[in-house]
DNA sequence: GCATGCCCGGACTTTACGTCCAGGCTGGAC
DNA sequence: GTCCAGCCTGGACGTAAAGTCCGGGCATGC
């Protein structure tokens, strides 16, 4: 069944079975990532969505290391007796999609095309993305950051121009565990740098 | 020429030549609209363009009354005087095209996709270009506005959420030639009305 | 035990938000 | 023309945030 799906869905899926009890992969067919069979899953930011459908998860959108965007679903599939034996993940790269989307509207376009999409639902969103995404690629929780993850955190989230909305310091500050003075202070002490 | 251009962009471009002498129309190919030959041009509108290049103009965009939004250029020919002789148009309909890059962005997206407007890389865009589609709109430039025409702009703006970044409230008034407590008064009135 | 570096909480200044009001302009009724 | 009503304006004003500053506490390393 996952060949069956990795030949219909071309070049540009893969498709992955885990193993919930030891969290580890079992086997992936064509692969989009280094990943293979025994390495760990890292399924465990699984039970932090919410089900779309009983054991069914997703679509949700994935980053990859070189910035392509994935959507992705997951599956848990259980034993007779309600265990969890294995999870299906399907893995679609968006990139070609995107690609091909954004040569269609350019053809013929205003030569001024329509602003950046830079839009987000709500910027507090936004905050616990960069935030998220520093704690997964450092590993490191929000309260066993170091200062540099501090600094780091907050020079993103300065890029992405947050601070602009109103209320924002206070709300990045609780975010980071944090005080409010702590946050304008290593906001001073880069934006001093540059 | 204009056949050969008809043809060559299929069902879905009109190509017209104006006459600039009496303003009218010589000729359509393949028209998007009931125009014809003899109908005035309403080409009044060219001047007001800046020339891409010398006597061509944009592409820009243009709308149809039923919605479909066209991406135009026009080329102004002179005899060998210098004086014009015709001009040319081309209107490309953009919808099949933009229908088909919505259908391609959609395949395998998240389920929550665009999420609404919130924030945006630069939110003063945004307010131009909600100003701009309401002149467009209406046909009334910001000087000419009604009462109404700002309260539909001021709701449409605070629903986007625009009033919660720092320093709006000026840069609209200044955008809508408005004197800030203006704004606020605006504001006050349609938010009470719910 | 001491020094250093960082963070905290709170006091304080500055900036911007939002409200209010007296006066002036405009367009319509008469 | 006059009058009136509604709207806008510019400025004053009070309040709420945005930022800044500092004394003290709590670690870590020596």
């Amino acid at each position: 069944m996952c060949r069956a799906v990795t030949l219909l869905l071309g070049p540009y899926a893969e498709v992955v079975l885990h193993d919930p009890a030891t969290d580890r992969v079992l086997e992936v067919w064509n692969p989009l990532t280094a990943r293979g069979p025994g390495d760990p899953s890292a399924l465990g930011d699984l039970d932090r969505l919410d089900p779309t459908d009983r054991d069914v998860y997703g679509p949700y959108e994935k980053l990859l290391a070189d910035g392509r965007r994935l959507s992705s679903v997951s599956a848990v599939l259980r034993d007779d007796d309600g265990t969890p034996s294995v999870v299906l993940c399907v893995n679609l790269d968006r990139t070609p999609l995107e690609r091909a989307a954004a040569v269609l509207s350019a053809f013929g376009a205003p030569t001024t095309p329509p602003p950046e999409p830079l839009f987000e639902a709500d910027w507090s969103q936004r905050v616990d993305h960069v935030i998220g995404t520093h704690v997964r690629s450092t590993g490191r929780s929000v309260d066993r950051m170091t200062r540099q993850d501090r600094l780091a955190v907050l020079r993103a989230l300065d890029e992405a121009r947050v601070f602009a909305v109103r209320r924002a310091a206070p709300v990045v500050a609780q975010a980071l565990r944090v005080s409010r003075s702590t946050v304008y202070g290593l906001l001073t002490e880069l934006r001093a740098k540059g």
